[in-house]
This record gives C-alpha cells, sequence and structure tokens, in this order.
DNA sequence: ACATTAAGTGATT
DNA sequence: AATCACTTAATGT
C-alpha cells in the first residue's frame, strides 16, 4: 500500500531486467502504483473492467475461468514474479470485460500500470513489446500443454503438473492447499487427490503436511 | 474437553 | 475416477 516512487524503480531493475529502455522504466516509475494484495484475495473478478495491467513483484496468482453453463472454475496458469497477465492486454486493448478471474494466492505485490499508456508503449518501446510478446507466448504455450494433459493423460500425471507449475509461480517447494483446494483446481473429488498424494509421498516424489504440501526433489 | 475441519479408507458404481 | 459412508487425525475455542 505504501508507495514510494524510489521503491519502484530498484524492484524495476531486479525483477525486470528485460525492461531496458530508461525512458520506459521512468514512465514506469512515475505512472505504476505499488499494489498490495493479500493470500486469497480477488484482484479481479469476471466482468469487470481491467483498468490496470500488473507487474508481479512477489507472490503469485491464480487465473480462473467461470465456465458458463456450469457454475465451475476452470484453472487457466499460474502468474509469478517477473510475468504480467497476457489476457490483460488482449481485453484492455479491446475495452472489453475481463474473462477471467485473478486471485492471490499469496500475499502479492505489483505494479499496476494504468491501460491508456498500453498503446504507445507498445509502439514506443522494443523491450516493452518484447516482454508482452514472451508472456503471451509462454502463458499460450502452458495452456496449451495443460489442455493436452486434461486430454491425454490420467489424474496422476495432472497432479505432478500441477504441482510443479504452482511450485514453478510461487518459487517455493511448499504448496499451502488443503487436498480439497487442490482436487478444485484440477476439477477432481477430493479423495482422488488424496489418495493420488499418498502414493506421490510413498514414493518420496512430495512430504505431506496438514493444509501443505511439500514438493521434494 | 469439545467441536470443527482436514485427511485416510473401503466399498460401490 | 466419482460418490458415499465412515474413521482417524489435527486444530481451534
Amino acid at each position: 500500500m505504501v508507495t514510494e516512487t524510489g521503491d519502484i524503480e530498484k524492484i524495476l531493475q531486479k525483477n525486470y531486467p528485460q525492461i531496458a529502455e530508461r525512458a520506459l522504466q521512468e514512465e514506469i516509475i512515475e505512472v505504476g502504483k505499488l499494489m498490495h494484495f493479500r493470500a486469497g484475495e480477488v484482484i479481479m473478478d469476471y466482468g469487470s473492467y481491467i483498468k490496470l495491467v500488473p507487474l508481479i513483484i512477489n507472490g503469485s496468482i491464480k487465473v480462473t475461468r467461470e465456465d458458463e453453463s456450469e457454475g465451475r472454475e476452470i484453472l487457466l496458469y499460474f502468474l509469478g514474479p517477473g510475468e504480467t497477465c497476457s489476457m490483460s492486454f488482449t481485453c484492455c486493448m479491446m475495452n472489453k470485460k475481463s474473462e477471467i478471474r485473478t486471485e492471490a494466492m499469496e500475499d502479492t505485490t505489483l505494479i499496476g500500470i494504468p491501460i491508456r499508456y498500453m498503446d504507445s508503449w507498445m509502439t514506443k518501446y522494443q523491450s516493452w513489446k518484447n516482454f508482452v510478446m514472451q508472456t503471451y507466448d509462454s502463458k499460450m504455450i502452458e495452456l496449451v500443454k495443460t489442455l493436452d494433459s486434461v486430454a491425454f493423460e490420467g489424474m496422476d500425471a495432472r497432479l505432478k503438473k500441477y504441482l510443479q507449475s504452482r511450485k514453478g509461480s510461487t518459487g517455493s517447494p511448499v504448496i499451502k492447499a488443503t487436498h480439497q483446494e487442490i482436487a478444485n483446481d484440477l476439477n477432481a473429488s477430493r479423495e482422488a487427490i488424496s489418495r493420488l498424494l499418498k502414493k506421490l509421498e510413498n514414493m518420496g516424489e512430495v512430504k505431506l503436511g496438514r493444509n501443505q504440501v511439500t514438493v521434494l526433489g
């Protein structure tokens, strides 16, 4: 919540080395707002208009999409430090309502850039364009991979990938979640997840605790 | 100590 | 792999 422009500069250089142009850095420092979200807080919900593009500094964010017919939620991907929400760009460029929900999975800090700068930055700054394209590309690839996974693989493989990607976006092997929450993310039953996790524990791949799973290796 | 919530188990479909 | 019915374990009040 405390915004000091001096901080943003340091944070930028540390977390976003891709953003090289000095002029761009200065613009971000000038218009960016440092924002903090607590674990579990919903950052953007379905139907809301996006007014900020987030540059994640630390923490991690879960991006989900709501199924129209049933009230079910589909996990799209996680975002971590050094990334931004690809969906924000397309949504805000076309001035559309959000098709997705983003939620902080742990305490998360980000720099919010008002969307009105997007257009000009895309043409003005090469490194901004690259940054946007790069995140877009990597999330698209991730999405296609999980699509494959859902279509062709069993729950065991899906769970492993889920744990890996969650570990990747938080940077920590300790995943704080109940079996039920994990099951919801994967659209599976809690019992199935509990059994698979137990199996993984016996194989020495994870360590289980109440409300947490530690990914080993 | 008691109530509540998370996790483990076996049987059934 | 889902659901049910039930047990056991961990935690909060």
